[in-house]
DNA sequence: GAGCATACCGGGAAAAACCCCGGTATAAGC
DNA sequence: GCTTATACCGGGGTTTTTCCCGGTATGCTC
């Protein structure tokens, strides 16, 4: 019985590539491709069965990994989910982990531990590269203390990585200075920074905005 | 004749599924792969016949894309470089032309389209994607036209780069405010910003500085 | 020694950022 | 009905940043 595999990358040539690397493995069939997470559910939606796993690219524009993970899970609760990204960062993880993946593999993988995780992840239900294994735990934890920042939030974070002044900002967002003074004061302290070049280097480092 | 081809890229897994495309077209073989631009170097040099064309992944440890480039260019100045890159910022994209690169390709390409870039760069020396050509000559200008930047005012965008204040870089540097603020002016015109947060975004753009 | 680049410095003023005080409205959950 | 969370707003203040004016000293090149 082959393995059936959807993959999600908004990378052209890395979808058709390594979905041609993983056809060339004994028992394991590529179902679906797609470049972000919308595309992926409805091409899903359109197989006559569900894949047995899907790859997931964490930084996708339409519909990101975090959001499509979600999507599926509450979806097909059966598919098993596998995050694969470039970034090994902590905040990165976390977000997929929680979406509900079952493993977190990096693009630098070699194609025969990649084989061994994909088989492993479908019989088992998870993988355990020796060493993320050591830190998923530590993860957890810091991710159920850490802050939360909401929508609007994430918003002005994005318009705040710019030249634009909180004057501009606010007219941007439509609310009054008082208002986005009030988002940054927040921010300040959920990011723990004192000053407005400190919260875009904090938003940079943890992924919160991209460049 | 087949077109021989290698190709650097640190992710293994995209290095190798490319690797497995591209031995799927008509005539093309790849001859080496590698992980950084030093292991390429090592087994350029190692095989019978330089390859034809070169597939150089921009950002990589060890000796990375530029650096590469010019290695390359120099040891054998018959090979077609190109830059394989999921990054279109313009200082990246001007770094490997200057370098030595004679096409610049995004990572989300089609295969189809690689496939004739790959053709149309072997046979003629360079590649125009429609989109990107038009702004070439822009780039080019741009970068000539670029100002440099000193080591002082290095040290000082580094310190830039965090939550100090302007008084207390001065400190920092052993100079008075009115010194470093001689700085700032300089380096907001010389990277057309006009805010401490344009600046710091801008310097990380141009990998001036990094997180 | 003239011209130029680099590194450095003083003072003043306007704008922006930062930091408090206070408040309302709405929706979700127990 | 009460708490909690989110989104929003007004007015006051200080500090920092931004943007001008001006200047000196050193070293390098032609």
């Amino acid at each position: 019985m082959n393995i059936k595999i959807a993959i999600a990358d908004d990378h052209q040539l890395f979808l058709k590539s390594l979905s041609l690397l993983i056809s060339s493995f004994q028992g394991l069939t590529i179902v679906a491709e797609a470049v972000n997470g919308k595309e992926l559910l409805e091409k899903i939606a359109h197989l006559p069965m569900p894949p047995d796993l899907v790859l997931l690219d964490v930084n996708m524009p339409v519909m990101d990994g975090p959001k499509a993970t979600a999507a599926l899970q509450k979806a097909y609760p059966g598919i098993k989910l596998v995050a694969l990204s470039m970034k090994d960062n902590d905040a990165t993880i976390i977000s997929m982990l929680k979406a509900g993946c079952c493993a977190y593999l990096l693009k630098d993988i070699h194609p025969a531990d990649l084989e061994k995780a994909i088989r492993e992840i479908n019989e088992t239900g998870y993988y355990h590269n020796d060493a993320s294994n050591v830190n998923y735990r530590r993860l957890i934890l810091q991710s159920e203390q850490s802050e939360t920042i909401t929508e609007r939030e994430k918003e002005f974070l994005s318009l705040a990585c710019s030249d634009l002044t909180y004057k501009a900002i606010a007219q941007k967002m439509n609310v009054s200075e008082r208002t986005v003074d009030g988002y940054r004061e927040i921010l300040f302290h959920k990011l723990n920074v004192q000053s407005r070049t400190g919260m875009v280097l904090e938003a940079l480092r943890r992924q919160l905005v991209s460049l």
